[in-house]
DNA sequence: ACGTCATTTCAAAGCGCTTTGAATGTTCGC
DNA sequence: GCGAACATTCAAAGCGCTTTGAAATGACGT
């Protein structure tokens, strides 16, 4: 069922009946009365690419997952962003195409993917250090925003981000004055901007207080379990051990707990353990009681919120720039105590 | 840049322009070469909006998420399965467009899905038991693959799953001979067809071993870390306590962990564990040393294989349903061990 | 040189929609 | 009863591509 169909079914034009669908003004009620309710008996959808050929706007936002060699996973926290997301296209009937690109074909991607033109606005995910894409997306003019930021980027950007340096300084001081002194910092990919920010809070909590951050104690990888269990299972075994983890996901936090108890040592007595947690929906850090004690942020909502200013962005062209910037809360657990 | 623009750039018909690039055999070799030339120089990347129009093909594949009130949250294999599926739609030019579609306008989506025309074919995700979306997308006449099958359906379809049944009846059988004979299964929600086969299994391999499945050790919920921390505190506090636990997932099963550790247990001593594992990137089970005996099935290769499926039938329409069961490996981690 | 045939190129129609600019009905004041 | 003003409706063009059917060009044998 096409326009053309339906609109000869009602001894209407095209004109009329796409007008009464869409909502304009110049149409008797009566008309629109019928030709919506001859749309929904027959089925009628319009077709979505005719629209967007004719518009100019695909409806749809892009969503494009950096996917590099070693590291071809999709981050966990993806499903619930794009849940959050889900949620506001949903409303303003848009919707969301993924795109996964390979790390060394990005340029030509996005520019693909712009002149393809079946987005109207796109959602960067896991921005680096100085992401290329941020300059690229300016030059591409297509609207965008970037989950997370980028700090060498110096161009003005449209961001939605946590904020990493504090929740990871509170997080710090706060192992700080339990009385730990030798605390393990348990890191994503330094060359994401969110883990760089991350180990440069940690540090410098560390250092204000007069203690020199230890190589030794400093990992960085992929956020996997393994990567925490077998972090914490070495660092343990050490001639000296930390006393206390700062950990940057939940996963790997559940890693760094097998290794504790693996080595006999109790959680939060022997060894304390502050995550941060994304608040996954299949991962919650407990329910009433949680397990461990968190630096929480949702990332559900901050994927709600992102496509909101997405859309602002692609309904307001020329609007200035919009960024916003999360608080984490600090949530107390039973996974830390004072140092022994 | 469009046709048009780079037609007349060349001083060429949009025609030939189009041929060339579409590797059209009447063109010759050396036009051909200048359009490629010109084309990767200028940037040109055909509308991906107009080239669906004119070709009826919008080299796109949907992937539906059922939501409902409940249970908001994007299920984790989500991310894993897109990755494998990324990657052969990558091969092949094709696109993903997600819907989230609340359970109660699922036949309204479809229907819309269908005429709005831009997706090709769909892979269904979560199938219940009698998923009315298999005979509606039947009738729709659009190329789907279900990622699970639906037991009460009895339309012929086509699908890809794991042998669930002969996974978990193993498994049983496995802690059955290591002479356990209380053995919990905490299970995802049984009206989802997965979890039904699981059960069943489950409990024929313990009637057929003369054992009565008893209800007080079978629970089912959303598999979360919560429901499986919750689900083993409560039957290991019971007078009667399981000396095993089926588990549904790794999430569930770490829950469970949590649990064991409580209570002042050790896994794989007191109590033993078996999980099915979907081998989830950033959840593997252990390296070289599985942390939990577990079924194995990997997501991500489903979701590849799922894809292959889908794009032949699109291909080949009116080709025969294809269907595809992957066994399960058992594999043998520290979590189990004889019963006390 | 001419017709024939294969090769290469082209103009124009069409995919399903929106939107412009024009045409038709209706109503009203006088 | 007539023109103005308004409310409705319409035919046709255009979005950027593919594809049909026709035209131009070249190669070749005679």
């Amino acid at each position: 069922m096409n326009l053309k169909q339906l609109s000869q079914h009602l001894n209407l034009s095209q004109t009329t009946v796409s007008r009464a669908l869409n909502g304009f003004p110049e149409v008797s009620e009566k008309t629109r009365e019928r030709v919506l309710q001859a749309a929904k008996s027959l089925n009628y959808s319009p077709n979505s690419r005719a629209k967007g050929l004719a518009t100019g706007r695909a409806h749809a936002i892009g969503h494009v997952l950096p996917i590099s060699d070693q590291h071809e996973m999709v981050n966990p926290i993806f499903g619930d962003f794009i849940a959050g997301a889900g949620q506001t296209y949903a409303k303003e009937g848009y919707e969301v195409v993924i795109s996964l690109v390979r790390d060394t074909e990005q340029e030509q991607a996005y520019r693909s993917i712009r002149s393809r033109g079946n987005v109207d606005g796109i959602i960067v995910h896991g921005p680096r250090m100085a992401d290329d894409r941020i300059p690229l997306l300016s030059e591409l003019g297509l609207p965008f925003v970037v989950h997370g930021r980028a700090s060498d980027v110096t161009l003005p950007y449209s961001w939605l981000d946590t904020n990493n340096s504090r929740a990871f300084r509170r997080a710090t001081d706060f192992l700080l004055d339990l009385g730990h002194r030798r605390i393990a910092l348990i890191n994503g990919l330094e060359f994401m901007d969110f883990a760089f920010r991350r180990r440069e809070s940690y540090v410098s909590a560390l250092t204000d207080r007069g203690i020199a951050a230890d190589p030794t104690l400093m990992r960085s990888d992929e956020m996997t379990e393994v990567f925490g269990y077998r972090s914490a299972r070495d660092m343990l075994r050490d001639s000296a051990p930390p006393t206390a983890f700062l950990v940057s996901s939940m996963i790997t936090a559940i890693g760094v707990r097998r290794a504790i108890h693996e080595a006999g040592l109790q959680m939060g007595r022997d060894v304390s353990v502050i995550t941060h947690d994304d608040d996954l929906g299949y991962l919650k850090n407990g329910h009433d009681v949680p397990i461990f004690t968190a630096t929480r942020s949702s990332v559900r909502s901050a994927g709600a919120k992102a496509a909101e200013m997405l859309l602002h962005l692609i309904r307001n062209p020329g609007s200035p720039h919009l960024t916003q910037l999360m608080e984490a809360e600090l949530i107390i657990g039973s996974s830390t105590g004072p140092a022994q």
